[in-house]
DNA sequence: GCCCTGACGTGAA
DNA sequence: ATTCACGCCAGGG
């Protein structure tokens, strides 16, 4: 046997290592799980290796979208139904087939969630007596 | 080896 | 918010 044998390609372990290591009810884009392995501008090969992990393999899949927060599937379809439902199981809100990533995204700048965004509904009705009606 | 496709991303119109 | 054009690169025909 020489060369026979699968394809041990450091850029595949080390998409899937990093994968495995999103924290759960935290999504990552496949662009900033390609930058993290060390591969800038090759969220494309993320894709690629997600579509080619065998089932059975613990690799939160589920967790890997678009960079604008969308699940790649088309909508309606097998795998989207499954990533929906895999996302809101961990606590994630799935809206429209859109997550909202400053809320659960990985790479999210903290101070975003810390500093509180003002009240974007200050145009509607200027602040009745309930300041917040969602979030937190 | 050339051409097309694709679990993508980004900037411009 | 949408659509388009490009850039990138591994596979399959």
């Amino acid at each position: 046997m020489k060369s026979v044998d699968t394809k041990p390609s450091p850029d595949h372990s080390a998409i899937l290592r990093v994968i495995r290591s999103i924290p759960v009810g935290c999504v990552a884009s496949y662009g900033e799980v390609a930058e993290r392995a060390g591969l800038p501008r090759r969220a494309r090969l993320v894709g690629r290796v997600l579509g080619e992990v065998p089932p059975g393999e613990e690799v939160p899949w589920y967790r890997v979208l678009r960079s604008n927060g969308r699940i790649a599937f088309a909508p309606g379809s097998r795998g989207f139904r499954e990533q929906v439902r895999r996302l809101s199981g961990e606590g994630v809100l799935v809206v429209s087939g859109r997550v909202d990533l400053a809320r659960h995204g990985w790479d999210r700048n903290l101070d975003a969630v810390l500093w509180a965004p003002p009240a974007p509904s200050a145009k509607k009705s200027a602040a009745k007596k309930n300041v917040s009606s969602k979030k937190r």
